[in-house]
DNA sequence: TATAATTTGTCCGTATGTATA
DNA sequence: TTATACATACGGACAAATTAT
């Protein structure tokens, strides 16, 4: 059972995506909304609270709560961790896997996930596409002894989708590590890009709600059509 | 006045940084802060929630409110937005202008400031320095409509502090892009790089409660030395 | 294994402060 | 100045997850 205020602050970005706020850029009050959704002030502030977090609207004091201008050049929303398939909706993703195999941990996995030595571990590497043409290569760690079981199959569609709704687990937290780094001659010849060429490379951990690291991906992009993006409120 | 969510937020900070909890790896329950800061239980939860949000500490349901281990390579946390001087403590900050002057806002300034055409615009270009390390070039433009006075005195300082103490303005909103880029001669010379090796560029747009943009900022990082962090919750 | 106690998560209601119009 | 609207803070009740018994 989804919590009231992300299933509120759900129907308010749907009604703010279907258009419905674009003419006056405002949306309705704290009152208005209490009102529309029969809820408490508490859980409309929670749901707004995650429409900001998102970038979406900006509340005003004493004023009322706007829409959000959206950038120009669509760079990637770091907080949007719905994964590719969502955030680039009418785009046509797809991807090819160059490896896929089970192997112990060595150290450097060791390292990056915190496990014990040869942890079965699932490695899967993989050339993203949008559009059909590339736009991101994986390289990615799953600990086998918590996501027990990967195939092709799951790994053509989305492993988040795959860990959500068949393993019955959630993703709570995600740490992102932004870099820049020189193209390898494979990454150069499957992104079109030269070697040598400049990178940049998300590096995400994600983690079980009690911190145990199940998953760490190394992804390599193409600098000239990449950006990510984060939106900070200071209040 | 500071908020008091704020304010005890970052005494729970504090003694956290003291090292009080590194034992036990555990913070005190909401119950035992309530008491001990003479506040509700919404406050504190708030407190706590910036902890979260700062990627500091960790509440798992049922069990108790946790330290968060900090990440090897001390990446730039995004989410700390208190300027170089504050996250890098111990260190010496320093900075060379290269260039500062007054000139008319251009169609590039325009669209990334959303300002009119000729606006007067504090342009300044200066090398960070940290431990005498040349650190990151930054390009920044300021709306002198909304900045009225810079010189160099406040350059070299911190120009976000004198806007907080000076100008008593509160800053609510940084967007952050982060993507890549190859240097060009000037900028390798400044990092003690070569020409089209690449660089991690931060561009900050900041802006008052309102959304007006006062300042514009492209950054040149060492790649070799920077990494960017974004922690996230799903929950 | 089952139950109770502990602890955080969600939700509600109310009152007051502060910024805007 | 007054009314509007968001921000802060308090309190209480119950749910859900974990831990201890």
């Amino acid at each position: 059972m989804e919590a009231k205020f992300k299933h509120v602050s759900n129907l308010i970005e749907k009604d703010i995506a279907s258009g419905i706020y674009d003419e006056t850029q405002k949306l309705l009050t704290e009152d208005e909304f209490i009102i529309k959704y029969k809820v408490s002030r508490n859980t409309i502030r929670r749901a707004i609270d995650l429409l900001v977090k998102r970038g979406v609207a900006l509340p005003v004091q004493g004023s009322g709560i706007y829409l959000r201008k959206k950038r120009l050049g669509q760079p990637i929303n770091l907080e949007n961790l719905r994964g590719l398939t969502y955030y680039l909706g009418d785009h046509n993703v797809s991807s090819v896997i160059l490896d896929f195999k089970l192997i112990p941990a060595d150290n450097k996995i060791v390292d990056l996930m915190h496990c014990e030595l040869d942890t079965p571990t699932y490695y899967v590497h993989r050339l993203r596409k949008l559009d059909n043409k590339p736009y991101c290569i994986e390289y990615s760690y799953y600990n086998k002894d918590l996501i027990p079981y990967l195939d092709n199959e799951i790994i053509n569609g989305s492993i988040y989708n795959y860990i959500r709704n068949d393993l019955k687990k959630t993703i709570n937290f995600i740490d992102e590590v932004i870099s820049a780094n020189v193209l390898t001659k494979e990454e150069a010849d499957l992104l079109g890009l030269k070697e040598n060429e400049p990178a940049i490379i998300c590096e995400n951990t994600s983690m079980f709600k009690t911190g145990t690291i199940f998953n760490y991906c190394y992804s390599v992009f193409n600098y000239k059509e990449t950006k990510f993006l984060k939106m900070t409120n200071t209040a």
